[in-house]
Parts: structure tokens; sequence; C-alpha cells
DNA sequence: GCCGTTTTCGGCCCGACTGTTTTCAGTCG
């Protein structure tokens, strides 16, 4: 059994505890432990192999036990019995706002409720309000929960929050006794997706702030409404949570609120062997136990990472990953910075699926700033996108040709074709077309269903064609809509090493492809990086920004992406390959 | 269930907010 499926059964582990009423330290030490099998570096079977998993922070002798039959055999009777033991509609229930295992627990046990039907209709008859605990606005919020339990689950795409929260930001600002004021959270950790908003805001007068945060035009309810604290809930299902803190706390309540949990969890631990506590609240020395938390003059991030011996790690890198470690040897990296680009390359025109010129998709380019675009449109196995046979990729290379001759742009366009990787991982088309092109991307859309092995060998062939320049979105994903398909990306990666060919960052929202997950190591063994944001209008090609954010969380400095070069580099980059 | 340079037992982050209470439990982050 894979790696990440046994990672989904120690969660999944957790939950039923909880639903059993268990020990609270024992679920977060499945917890635990499945968070640190899934940050593990080595490979899962090599580990085993070599006697070591014992020895991984979190994973003790019972963890270890369940780890290893699992990995190999796929079963687990352990698991078996306990699932088994725990109706599957308590699961769905613990998706309601306000239920938590003790009450969902307390539901089964006092009225039999086993489905959200039945749990529906106890709200209704109102043996929920006449459960001791519970009253009749706890059986109307579960109704409500129950009402809008799909739009309350839902994450939402880091762009999509994005333009959400910049006017909230904004609005903030403005206010008067407003000193400061910030977006936290996964948002500002610059996730693929964000489950829900968190603003911070520096004042000494919260109440009219909250005043305002909760009549917000949008706000469908208002989920929580204190002097520190205020929830509201937006029409699309989103929520937004806002903490309003003294001036000499906010550096530590917006470090705490960015997270994330694991980073923060090392960050405590951090403090702890150097005598303090820290908290949302500001610093504590622990020899003078049970006093306020001071702030020791801490006023920005930056000082707070200093005072404990590390450089300021940006927010996007606070993933519990070792980036502590590394700002405390003074190796952070040298992020990339969205103005570094000097153009993009996947992009699509009129000629197949796109909804813009060649002249239309270059001015664009041009008003972003950059040097070059590169025009990549689909090749004809892609049928319902208008892909391009022979002919017609001829046919606008020679467009693309006259249009830099004619000399009227200052963006250079370099001439390209997304083309499909047929079931068999051969190319979409011949070989002398490919040839007269400046680059080729290579793209899987059809056959998603092949086997992992069958996935990966085909990819692979493709990447050792020689006409090869970049991998366009290796695994096919679409975040929140569809998983991509089956594909052992460490071979591919090593594939792609070796034959000197690009991954491409896809930088559409709704991709984000190849992970940011995978990119620190590749890179490190000497894969290139190109950021593409597949644009199939000018407007799409701001995308490229959201590619950008996920180069910066995969540790990526400018001299791994080809992006950040000239045009004469980029050029370079193409004719070597050939 | 995990962990340990005070510990192999007894801790494990903790505070805000809500809804239920009449001093607090549960949820959430």
């Amino acid at each position: 059994m894979h790696k990440a499926d046994i990672v989904e059964i120690l969660e999944s582990i957790a939950v039923l505890l909880e639903l059993k009423g268990e020990n609270p330290f024992k679920i977060r030490a499945y917890q635990t432990g499945a968070r640190a099998l899934e940050t593990m570096e080595e490979e899962l079977g090599e580990v085993i192999e070599a006697g070591k998993l014992a020895s991984v922070k979190g994973i003790g002798s019972a963890l270890v036990e369940k780890i290893e039959t699992l990995h190999a055999t796929g079963e687990l009777e352990y698991y078996k019995k306990l699932r088994a033991s725990v109706a599957p509609g308590l699961i769905e229930m613990l998706e309601i706002p306000g239920l938590g295992g003790k009450k969902v627990k307390k539901l089964h046990d006092e009225l039999g409720v086993e489905s959200i039907e039945a749990l529906k209709s106890a709200c209704e008859s109102g043996e929920v309000a006449g459960l001791k605990g519970f009253g009749a606005k706890s059986a109307e919020k579960i109704l409500t929960g129950i009402e809008n339990r799909a739009a309350y689950a839902q994450r939402h795409l880091w762009w999509d929050a994005q333009e959400v929260a910049a006017p909230i930001l904004e609005g903030l600002r403005a206010l008067s006794g407003v000193e400061r004021a910030e977006a936290a959270g996964s948002l500002r950790r610059l996730r693929e997706t964000v489950g829900d908003l968190d603003f911070i805001v520096a004042s000494g007068e919260p109440a009219p702030i909250m005043d305002w945060f909760t009549s917000q035009a949008g706000v469908q309810e208002v989920t929580a409404k204190g002097t520190t604290k205020s929830s509201v809930r937006f029409e699309s299902g989103l929520q937004a949570d806002l903490r309003v803190v003294p001036a000499a706390q906010f550096a530590f309540a917006l470090h705490h609120f960015t997270g994330s949990k694991e980073h923060n969890v090392a960050m405590r631990q951090r403090a702890l062997s150097r005598g303090y506590s820290l908290s949302e609240w500001g610093l504590a020395a622990k020899d003078t136990e049970g006093a306020e938390p001071g702030s020791e003059g801490i006023e920005t991030e930056k000082a707070l990472f200093e005072f404990f011996g590390l450089a300021e790690i940006p927010p996007e890198l606070r993933e519990g990953l070792g980036e502590i470690d590394a700002a405390e040897a003074g190796k952070l990296p040298r992020l990339v910075d969205a103005d570094a680009l000097r153009g993009v390359f996947h992009n699509h025109t009129t000629a197949s699926d796109g909804r813009a010129s060649i002249e239309e998709m270059a001015a664009a380019a041009e008003a972003l700033g950059f040097d070059y675009i590169g025009l990549a449109d689909h090749s004809k196995a892609s049928f319902q996108a208008n892909g391009l046979d022979d002919a017609r990729v001829l046919e606008q290379l020679e467009r693309i040709r006259a249009f830099n001759e004619a000399g009227e742009s200052a963006v250079h366009v370099f001439a390209g074709i997304e083309c499909d990787i047929l079931p068999d991982g051969r190319l979409d088309l011949e070989d002398s077309t490919l040839a007269q092109l400046d680059y080729a991307v290579m793209s899987v859309h059809s056959s998603f269903g092949l086997s992992e092995a069958d996935m990966t060998a085909r990819v692979i062939r493709a990447i050792e064609h020689p006409a090869t320049t970049m991998l366009g979105h290796p695994t096919g994903r679409l975040l929140l809509r569809r998983e991509g398909y089956r594909i052992d990306l460490q071979k591919v990666i090593d594939a792609a090493i070796a034959n000197r060919v690009i991954i491409e960052i896809n930088a559409h929202p709704r991709r984000l492809d190849m992970d940011w997950r995978l990119w620190r190591r590749a890179a490190e063994r000497g894969l290139m990086c190109a950021i593409n944001p597949d644009a199939h209008a000018t407007e799409g090609l701001a995308y490229y920004r959201a590619g950008v954010n996920i180069a910066r969380k995969g540790w990526l400095e400018p001299e791994q992406i080809l992006n950040c070069r000239d045009c004469a580099g980029v050029q370079r980059w193409f004719s070597e390959r050939k």
C-alpha cells in the first residue's frame, strides 16, 4: 500500500476514535503520526527496510506496527474492526458546524441517531432540544448546518478567496482606529486552496471594527461576535474570521494565525527550549509562571523570528517542512518575485481554443511588462479544443515569424505547441513539424484511466523525445473537481532531469500542477521549472502570479525558473535542447 | 498513543465564544 493511503487510514482512525469518545491525546497521536508519515521525505519502503520508522518523531511502536502491516499487506485488522463498530453516518455528522465527536456520540448513544436524515427528524421533533447539553438553538443550528452542508464544507481556490479578501482588507485598513491589518491563514501562506479567511487587526477599540465587519455587504450569517473575535459567513459559504488585538500583540497574533499548525508547533518547541512560552498573546519566560505574556519589544514577525535566532521566514514557507532549520542555518531560499519573470510560455490563441489573437496576446504580455510570450496552441488530438494538425501548425508558425519580423512589438513571440501525448507515448505531430518550432510543451489530455505503470511509461516516452522542451500539467488534476491521473512522478522527474526537460508549474488557479510539495527536492536534484499561465484569453495571463506563489512555496530560486531568463537566455536554452 | 539531559509515568497548547448552564462543557482554530 502507498504512503498516501496509509496516511489517510491513520487520519481515519483518529476520526473514528473521536466518535468512540477515546482519549483525546490518543486521537492526537494518530493525527501527529499521520502528519509525520506524510512529511517524511525518504521512501517509506526504504525506511521500513532499514528499520528506521520508529526513529521518526511522532511514530512510536504501535504506529510502526500498524504502518508496516499496511505497507506490506494493505490491510489492518484493528482498522477494520474499528470501522465496523461506527455507523458511517456519524462521520458525516462531524461536518456539521458545532458538532464534534462528543456531541455526535451523545446523539447516537441517547437518541440512536445514525444518519443525517435521522438527525434532521430528531431536530424537528424536538428530541435534540430536550437533550441535556443541547437546546432549541442547538437544534436550529444543526438544521441550518444540514441545509448548507455542501457549501460549508467546500474549500475555495486561492485565486477566488483572494478576490474576496482584498476588499475586506482594504475596508479594514480604512477604518479609523485600525493601526494595522493583515490577512493570515492559508490565504497568506499561498496554499492552493483556502478553507476560510482570517484577518488580524491591531486596534485599541475593537467594537466599531467588529460592527463594520459583521455588517459588510454579502454577509449572510454572523456566527460569532465578541470583543476579540468575530466570524461571518458569506452567501458563497465562505467563512471569514476577524481578530482584533492590541498593537503590542499584533506580531504574535499574525504569526500564530498564519500558521501552519505544524510550523507553530515547531516554533513553540523552539521557544520552550530557550526558556519561553510562545502564544498568540506574546512571550512569557518560563520561570514567571502565571504572569501575563509580554511582547519583549517585538513589533514585527521579523523581530519575532530574530528573537529566536532565526532569519525571517516568509509565510509561504511556514509548512513545518524544514523552514526553521533552514532559517537557523541562514539557508532560506532567495524566493522568486513576480517582477523577476520576463515572460511566460504555454498560452493559447484563436488558432485553437483561445479567445485572443497573436497580436492581442502579445499586447497583453507587453502591458504586463514582459519581454516575450510563448504561444502554444493545442495539437489535433485535442479535437474538442480545435487542435492544430501539422499543416495548421506550420501556418501558425509563419504568422508568428511574420509578427516578429514586422518589428512593431516590443514583445518577442516564441512559436511553440502544446502537443498531445498519445496513449502509447507517441507525439501527436510529425518530428519534422516539431523540429521547426522554437519549443514544445507535451501534455496528456486523454486516456486518463491508464494504470500507473502505463501512464508513467507513456509520459516518460514523451520526455525522451528530442523535440520535447517541457512537460505540461503533469498530473492533470483540477483542484476541488478532479484528482490527477495515476502516475509515478518521482520517475517522471528523474526522466525530466536526465533528458534536460522542463516541468511546468501550470499556473491556472484550478491546476497549480506540478504540486509545490514536490518542487524543493526536484529542483535540488536539477529539475528546471517554467511558470505557465495556460492563458486562453488575455486576462488569463495574470494567472502567472498564482504560479509564482507555487514556485515560492516550492522553495524555487530565480535560476531554477526559465521565465527569469531574458529573451536571449531562453533562446539559448531552447537551442541547446535540440 | 507518544515522549523523555529533572521524568519510563504523567504529562500532552490553550483561550474565545456559544449555548447551555447557574459554574461549565464542547467546539473551534
